[in-house]
DNA sequence: TTGTAGGCGTTATCAA
DNA sequence: TTGATAACGCCTACAA
């Protein structure tokens, strides 16, 4: 088992001093010639590579991002996470995850940990507990040591850092417009309990859609699913029955897959009789029977982008000081038609 | 912005020595009742954390596991990923999580970046790329450097090392000899070009419970599809045109998922006329129509067992050397009866 | 051209 | 009871 080799090692095998290892490893001009060679051969002889830790500890940066999200299993995240993690790799960046499980005390956990020296800067989504709680002290805490955060998706105002969000208000709207375009009338959203931030703005535009077009709003048409699974249809059932309804935007896919199977046990035909949209483009939209429309969230991008901004910020950081600026970059979702929605 | 407390500036501030502050923090009895509590108060007035990367410096250690996957966009490794980050958390470790996106280069780039000093052990699952080339060299050196690694999944005989895998044969097995038992007889193999050992895994297990029941293997049976998507449908439909097949098993729920849909296009009944199985139990298992039988992997487990075996690992190494010992310990899928086999 | 010394933040040993 | 010193691995300003 051949150990990890140091400068000092070479520095002993060739009696010559760490510094000048070190330098001839750079190739540095103040190195003569023969030593350079010598040393470099013999680094490259025992597969020298600089620790990373002692770098970190000597430059005050460690090339790590942390990344806190509420969870994995869970495409949209996942796929944020594959745009955070493609960016900041080529960036030379490596991405320490995190992952909340909806929770505030192991958000705060998490954070408290990677903060202690682990990473340049944070990527995070807001635990359902947090959002709930609205006690944001850890974010603060962060950002006051000088920590660069940058929140997507499940943000908040009360902090002030660079975010990137979807424009849920916005696409949700048009998704609504387009239903009564097309001569819906009677459209229903299905949300769910937590998630509050997110999924109020897509309320918003729901109603701001109908409101804009002169229909009445009616609470009985919006239907309030728990977040977390395992509810019988039974709820779902007695929605659709007590309610005469010819459209459905739903607040993710799973709650519009559901639907659906609901609503053809009961004999409606989709798209003729109804309508359905999803938010969250994934394997269910594209695999369902029919093919779910579903609004893509461009999660890809997301990352990318969040990544963009945390590492700028990371390396602007030299720089200047104390005349942050913060942006809050929006992302467009895209109506992603298939067979749930007539033309 | 506050920065970040050192021991030193605690030290600076109380006027003592770095070394008491550093004591009088860790309780120690050398230190002086007073000198404790004052130390203790003012550290924690300022937030006092001591530096994870000077802490690794001294220790060797970094309490961070490193994890290389071939993809985090897919279910199976997604519940993986959560058993390890689970289990590792409840025993302090980060976890740093690197793509290697079926790419050998990337594998190989990942695994040296994180062997140098950012982690303590691997638990990775090979890129498609690298069981193909049957290139380990990089997992060879890093075993050479006395890194643990944990190879879960998709894994090689050339390395010796802990491995957590399925028993894909068994299981294959027993799920064929299910479908002769309930009178089926023209069964049908949908693979994968890649994926080698596992796929392989899994039609030996088809192959042998044909044989085992006396029934000629017929390779007009055996589908196969490549692994990244966006094939058309043709493929699949000439497959079921020409071969009267009335059970399926399928080495991943996509491709059940898909072969359903074109199927029942035909005018096919499931399960009547054909019974589907698929592997992975995700998403779209559960929520096909008819609900797709599948067999669960049980991924969290996998995770939680290979993070278990590598914290062992890594913390036994003080103990002893040279006697390594490694297991393989197998996983048992579960096949989980749906809507689309017949009991 | 090469080497010495100090420092990054922490801990452990030994001396006072 | 407290403090000085060295060490983890690397880098760099400065000295030789």
């Amino acid at each position: 088992m051949r150990r990890k080799i140091t400068l000092k090692d070479i520095a002993r095998e060739l009696e010559v001093s760490i510094s000048t290892v070190s330098k001839a490893l750079k190739n540095s001009e103040e190195i003569g010639r023969d030593t350079k060679e010598k040393v470099q051969a013999f680094a490259k002889l025992y597969n020298y590579k600089p620790n990373n830790i002692a770098i970190s500890l000597k430059n005050k940066y460690t090339k790590n991002i942390g990344v806190i999200i509420p969870d994995i299993v869970h495409h949209f995240f996942t796929t944020v996470f594959r745009g955070i993690e493609k960016y900041a790799n080529s960036k030379g960046y490596n991405v320490i995850i995190c992952v909340s499980d909806e929770s505030f005390d192991k958000e705060v956990i998490n954070m408290e940990l990677l903060a202690n020296g682990s990473i340049d800067g944070f990527i995070m989504s807001l635990s359902a507990e947090t959002e709930e709680k609205n006690d944001f002290s850890h974010l603060i805490e962060v950002t006051n040591q000088g920590i660069p955060l940058v929140l997507f998706d499940r943000v908040t105002d009360v902090i002030n850092c660079d975010k990137v969000i979807l424009n849920d208000k916005e696409i949700s709207f048009s998704v609504v417009q387009k239903f009564i375009q097309s001569g819906r009338k009677n459209i229903a959203l299905v949300t769910t309990d937590n998630y509050f931030n997110v999924s109020k703005k897509r309320m918003e535009g729901y109603k701001s859609a109908l409101e804009h077009n002169g229909i009445p709003l009616n609470e009985n048409r919006i239907l309030t699913l728990p977040y977390h699974d395992e509810i019988e249809d039974t709820q779902i059932t007695d929605f659709f029955n007590s309610n005469e309804i010819d459209a459905v935007l739903c607040v993710n896919e799973i709650f519009a897959i559901r639907c659906m199977r609901v609503v053809q046990k009961m004999g409606i035909k989709i798209p003729e009789d109804i309508s359905f949209v999803g938010f969250t483009n994934g394997m269910l939209s594209r695999y369902a029977s029919p093919k779910l429309s579903s609004i893509a969230q461009h999660g890809d991008k997301m990352g990318e982008i969040a990544a963009q901004m945390l590492i700028e910020k990371i390396e602007r950081e030299y720089i200047e000081e104390e005349d942050e600026a913060y942006r809050t970059e929006v992302i467009e979702g895209t109506l992603i038609e298939r067979e749930s929605t007539i033309n």
